[in-house]
DNA sequence: TCCTACAATGGACTGCGTCTAAGTCAAGAT
DNA sequence: ATCTTGACTTAGACGCAGTCCATTGTAGGA
């Protein structure tokens, strides 16, 4: 059993077979999967489940802090499980693979407060562009 | 004549209606425009223009960095004439409108070469997210 | 076991962007 | 000034990612 699964029945959630196989596909793997990719493995245990269902359950994981949502370009988002860690990432401008990291400092300490505009600012994501080792060999 | 079309006539374009009224309304403005916001102005000055040019014209001034494409979330993209010089960006996750600002220091520099993993990072994108002044009142 | 509110289904739908085939036109050649 | 040609534009079909909705199913408490 997962601690994913532990938080979420704590959270008072009804533990369907859906809802756990979904949280299963994410615990499992920690690369970062779009939601075709975490549907597509997990009807390879539930076969029927849909597509509306592992939306509806991402979107949730993502809402209560589970899980984060990396939208890349315009591709499909990925979903990342290791949010009880702070952390930003590198994406391959060739294939799209994403890698955690962890940069030294507290990027948002970098941004003075006369630019901040009057927005409350409560987060700020670092995204890292450049080739993985294979897609700079494959050129 | 703006500098955006002499530099653009300057790498052999061929210079159309179509592509002058685009650089004339990014070039005009500096807010983030989505490309239906900025086919929405051009058609005011030349109607019968199509999305595809648009984004055809878009793409190109992406790809020869005259223009930076900006990807917010799950929204469509935004367009920046600003690529002159570097700046970050500052979202408001109510409206989603986006601001240019300058955070101290080199972002690049916060990745150190044992969180790199083979990579070329060539760039690195900030986006810090928050409420703006109006979203803030409006609760 | 039965009930009921919550969850899952699947198919239609939307938004954003791309592609294609055919027509048009800017700009160099004559 | 006119011709020529290949780059550009157009309209609309298409594709993908994601959402919505009416219906059906079911977890978990009484």
């Amino acid at each position: 059993m997962s601690d994913l699964l532990e938080r979420l029945r704590e959270r008072g959630w009804r533990l369907t077979a859906q809802r756990r196989v979904v949280a299963e596909v994410l615990d499992g793997d920690h690369v970062h999967l779009t939601a075709d990719e975490v549907h597509a493995r997990a009807a390879r245990r539930l076969p029927e489940i849909s597509r509306a269902t592992v939306y509806n359950t991402l979107g949730e994981m993502v809402s209560i802090g589970e899980v984060i949502e990396v939208a890349t370009d315009g591709r499909a988002k990925r979903y990342d499980p290791n949010a009880h860690r702070a952390h930003q990432h590198l994406v391959c401008a060739g294939c799209g693979t994403i890698r955690d990291v962890h940069p030294t400092g507290d990027p948002l300490a970098a941004l003075p407060d006369t630019e901040r505009f009057g927005f409350a600012v409560s987060a700020v994501e670092v995204t890292y562009r450049g080739l993985c080792p294979d897609c700079r060999s494959a050129g």
